[in-house]
Order: C-alpha cells, then structure tokens, then sequence
DNA sequence: TCGTCTTACTAAATCGTTTTAGTAGTATTT
DNA sequence: AAATACTACTAAAACGATTTAGTAAGACGA
C-alpha cells in the first residue's frame, strides 16, 4: 500500500505548479503527515527543553517534513499563545519631514535586528491625534511605544521611550540631545569668528527643543559674552514643513532693523529660509551675516552656501531609542526607571558662517 | 447578600489608582459580570445580525458593562479567528532619502483612514534584503505588499502594488509616473528657452526608473529636435543617497568637454550635486548651463539656484496606492488583474533654467 | 517480582475571540 | 390541542499555536 504513504499536503496539490498556490500549512498538517501529534512537532521545532526525550532520528524527520511541507508558524496565533506580539508602534509628527525618517532608519535598523517590526502613525501637532493613534498603537497590541519629538503627558502601562521630548514622565525613558553642549559650540563658534551680536529663531511653540534650545544658547551666549537682544530674537510660526516660516520669521527680524551680525536658527530648515530673506534684503550669507544651523540634514551640505550647522546624531538617536524601548519591554515593568540618555552634538562647520567683517556693528 | 454582586474587575483592583495599572478585560469578564455568555456580548458588541432577537433592555446593559470595565476587544485573537489582520507590509528602498518618505506619507494617511496600520522594510537596494523581507511580512500576516521603488520578480499568493516599479507581474498592479508626458515637458521646456544640445544625467543600475526616463527622453528629444550625443550622458554611480553622485557623474562629464547647454538630472538630488560641480568648473546656472531636476522634493524649491524641476505627485502616488491594494485584498485574488494606474507630473519652472545664451554653442 | 525511572510520546487546556448549532420557554397558528 | 414560530439566550467548536499534565512501554534496581 504505497499510496497510503503520500501526505497530505502533495494530495491537496493537484497540479504541481510553483510555491505560489497552497493554502497555508499548520502545525496540525505537519503532525498528521508524519502521524504524530501537534505537541512533539511543536517542542521539537521550537527546541524546548521538552524535546529532550524525542531521540534524533525523529527529530530530523520532523524538520524533514516542515521544511518539505514549507511550514510557516502562524504569527498570530503564536502571539496570541506567548500574548508577545514582536511588535512596537512609533509616533511621529510628520513622516516627510526628513526629521523623523532620519530618526526612523535609525529606529527600524535596530528592530529588524531583533525581530520586531513597528507601526508607524504621525499626528501633525494635534494633540487629539496623538491620543486617538497612542489607544490605536495599544489596541493592536504593541509592546512598547517610541515617542518621537512628541510630547507625552500620561505615564502608561506599556513602556515608552521618548526621543527628543521633553515631558519628565514617571517611567519613560528620555533619549535627549545634550543642549547645553550644543549651544556652547554654536556661540564658542561665532564668537571666535569674532561675532558679538546674535540674532535667534526660535522654533514653534509646539516643537519640544523650542524651549531648551533657546535657554540653553542665552545662557552660553551669557558666558561668552555675546549680546543677543531681546528683539533680536524672532520665532517660527505655523506647522508649514518648509522653509518658508523660517523666510518669514527673517523677514520680520529685518523689518525693524536688528544689527546682528550672525543669526542662529532653530534648525537646516529654517536656516535655508533666513538666507533667503537675507538675500532678498540684500545682505550676503556669509559676508554682511553668519548663519548656523540645526540638525544637518542631507540639505545642509548641498545648500549653497553649505551650511555650518549644529548636527544631532538622528539615526543613532533612533537606534538608541529602540534598543532602550525592547531593554524595557524585557524588565518587570515595576523596575524600570525614568532614564535620561544624553547624545552628542557636533559642529560641522561650511560655508554659512565667516569672520565678523562689520567693524562697526 | 450584596457583595456578592460586585463585579470581578472591581474585586481585582484592590486600590483605586487611575485607569493605567489594571489586567486586560476579557469578553468573558464582561460576560460573566453580567451573568451572560460570552456570545451573547459578542454578538450585541458587533452588532452583528444575530443580536436580533436580543431586547434592547439587555442590550444596554452589556453596552454599559463594556464601557464601564473599559474592555478592549484583543486584536490578536480577533485576528486570529477571522483571518484578517488588517495590517500591510511596505517594502522601501531608504528610509530616509525623501522620497520613500514622501511616498509613505500617502500610504499611511490612507491606510489609518481604512483602519489598517504597515510594517516598513527597508532593503537598501540588495536584492537579498528585498527577499528576506518579503518573507519577514508574510510570516507576520500582512494582507497585502506596497513595494515602493522596488523590484517585484515572482508573483505571490498576497495581492502587491507597486509603485514606480517597471515589471509587470501577473497580478500586480503598478503606480506609474506618466514618463511621457514628463520628458516631453522637460524638453520642451528646453527647447522653448532655445537650447538645442542636452546633456543627461542617467539613474543608477538598480533604480527601477532609469531606463524609461533615458528612453522617453531621447525620443522626446528626436520629437523636437534636439540634439542628445551619447558622450553627453552620464551615468550615477554608487548608492549614496546624497548629491555626491551628481557631483560626481557631471564632473566626469565636463572632463571630456561635452558643449551641451542645458542639462536634464535624474532626479532633484543629483540635480543640486550637478550644480555644484558645474560651479566648480567655472559655469554658472542658469546663465552658462540650465539644469532641470526631476521628483520636486522640499529641498528642490530652497535650494540657491532654485531648481526647475519635472514634479512627480508622490504622496498622492502613495494614497493611490494604498487604495487599489486594500481594493484588491476585498477581491477574490482570481479575478485581480494586472493594472497600471498613471499619474502625471507637473512641471515646476524656477531659477535654474534659462534663456540659452551660448550663441555658439 | 514489585516498584521506580526513563523514554517517547499524547490529550487536553489555554490564549480571546467569533460562529454554528442548539435549546428551553412562550406565543401564534391551524 | 398539536404543530409551528419566535424570543432570548447558551454550549461548543474553531482559528493555530504552546504548555501542562499525563500515559504506555520497556529498563533497571532491590
């Protein structure tokens, strides 16, 4: 009775064409072909402890048949056994900010690697949509949650891992860019350039560095004794990715006269839009004024001119985030701390900034 | 013997903390906090037509339990039993080179609105990556493969859109860029500013867009005359999702004197690089040479010259895309037959293209 | 020879839903 | 007054894995 032999797999095949056709292959349909039970397939594939009994000659004949068969574990029905889902949801404001997908790639690097993957949902500043994605996130059941530049407000059962935010949230984790670092080598920049009046772009009042960034870059200005006035400080208005608000902010800046002579700007992004209401006010970007940026993002470099800019480690940062969300995910959520992880900047120094030339002002 | 009535939920949670510390409800909880079975609250909580015959009296009662349990539907069972898991997987080259991202900012905007969220793979251009993640998706259950910028070469049992791929596979659908229409704009473009000889600027090897966009070119340019020598076409080299290729592919270009007068790049990027090479060289855009770009990303519109450049609508290629892949998993997989869906480009007249004045040349 | 150990497995419960197939009890028809 | 239909539910199977708690058969020791 050789036919008998034949599993079941190959009989549901009629015609043997490519891989593309069947239906899917259980555990069950693995057991059966070789008259075994679900059980000793499953601790034999999964190499538990259990199948220490099961000798090698059955053992290979189980593995023979999965691979034969091309068995492919149901990730959802293993999810919802182990209740672990592998799986980590992501918050961002904006996915075609260069921002966050700068962040991301650093973030999906170190998933991959560890078998997890990640839904991502963005809330452009709204904060009823960041409530309204975070319930999303929770009820497809991800493990852990990593907040980009998104401000978080109420601790969560499930870790979270916050980068670039600025909320102290009993439980989250903090990956933050050392400000202060970051502000002293902008002004320590300028000032040795022999720049002594600086005008600031401040970010939107909803972007989380905002605050920070202007503390941090007062206080170092105060040490090194740059005099940035009051009304030589203007700020980005509205959600508009481009630069278009930084122009605008510049813009206004000049229209009351201020006698800087280098400007610091919230970020690459809205620097690109300074130099172009400088031009437009017909000062030359880096000769009447210095400029330095923020982030180095790909632009920055290719910008003419090319941008000095103040460079946050973003991958690196999202990388980090990561490998600290599924640190967290491992621990009894009891035992994880408030952590702040602090990143370093560096000043990549271009063509936007030069040696003050206004012996006057 | 009022105590007894208390609820299970209300038992477990001994101190009254705010809504983050207690254990998931189940349906069963609900169900047995109302002394109902399990499939009673099931059918009344899907409003499936089963709950018919169940008085609206009953109705609320259960409706009110859920709500006051807070009890979540888990999606990993409910996946499990119903075969669907709402959830698709994106297959991208980079994640943050600006375009995928761009792309992905129509998917997601889409997909939230349907109710589906995405797994990112990101693949680098290697076609083992490509593989491997394909793989990885269908292991976690995705309904369906968006492969952005990505080469598809076997069919699948899944139902796949692609989006600026150029193979057709039985059963994809593709989302294509009309390229005629987009060469012909741009040489036209050309031609109106009375430039006659062009030089090009071709894709890399594995980017699925380059061979279309050297062909509709070429043959736009016989249509109007205008003169393409095969040593005015170079080609970019190497991965580097920076301008760096650009820079490098034109100044291999200027170092065998090639007298176009006007030059087409592959994309926006390479566009700036080009630039910067021809400043290098002594050239001045637009005056000595026009340069027109291609995909209109951020940086395009800020860059110094501004950039002329042929405008590919990708968020909305992205939107597309997502729809006719979540039409085609409703579908009966047998019936999805191969579409091309176009789109048309724009084109996007700024500072680096103008008037030819090489009268010689 | 009885009891214990080891080997090589398996039955059944479980995760949390949805769905099929009932079942009492009452109301309506014939 | 029996047959039928409707109302208001429930028990159990199913989705596809993992894990707990066995069991039958043979080996070994006292």
């Amino acid at each position: 009775m050789p036919k008998k032999d034949k599993n079941k797999a190959q009989e549901s095949n009629g015609n043997a064409t490519d891989s593309s056709q069947q239906k899917n292959i259980s555990l069950k349909d693995v057991a059966a072909s070789l008259k075994l039970s679900p059980t000793t397939v499953s601790v034999v594939l999964n190499y538990s402890p259990l199948a220490d009994s099961i000798p090698q000659e059955t053992k290979d004949r189980i593995f023979e048949a999965a691979r034969n068969l091309n068995y492919r574990p149901n990730y959802i029905a293993r999810s919802l056994r182990n209740q672990r889902t592998h799986t980590i949801g992501v918050l961002i404001p904006e996915m075609s900010d260069g921002y966050s997908a700068a962040v991301l790639s650093g973030v999906e690097e170190k998933l991959l690697q560890e078998g997890y993957f990640y839904f991502v949902a963005s809330h452009h500043h709204r904060e009823d949509l960041i409530e309204r994605n975070t319930q999303f996130l929770v009820a497809r059941c991800v493990e852990g949650i990593l907040a980009i530049d998104t401000p978080i407000h109420h601790q969560s059962f499930l870790p979270i891992v916050s980068i670039s935010g600025h909320d102290r949230i009993k439980g989250v984790t903090n990956i933050v860019l050392n400000h202060e670092t970051a502000a002293q080598l902008a002004i320590e920049h300028l000032h040795k350039l022999g720049h002594r009046k600086i005008g600031v772009i401040k970010g939107q009042q909803f972007s989380s560095d905002t605050e920070v960034r202007l503390n941090t870059v007062l206080s170092a200005a105060q040490k090194y004794g740059v005099q940035i006035e009051n009304n030589w400080i203007t700020q980005l208005i509205g959600d508009d990715p481009s630069p278009e608000t930084g122009y605008l902010a510049t813009k206004k800046l000049l229209s009351h006269g201020a006698e800087f002579t280098a400007l610091l700007a919230f970020n690459d992004i809205s620097a690109i839009g300074a130099i172009r209401a400088l031009r437009e006010g017909g000062l030359i970007v880096p000769n009447d004024v210095s400029i330095i940026g923020f982030d180095d993002i790909t632009a920055a470099e290719y910008h003419n001119p090319a941008l000095t800019t103040i460079r946050q480690p973003l991958k690196k940062m999202g990388s980090l985030g990561a490998e600290h969300l599924l640190q967290n995910i491992q621990k009894n959520p009891a035992d994880t701390l408030s952590l702040e992880i602090t990143v370093e900047p560096d000043l990549i120094i271009r063509q936007s900034t030069a040696k003050n030339q206004n012996s006057e002002r």
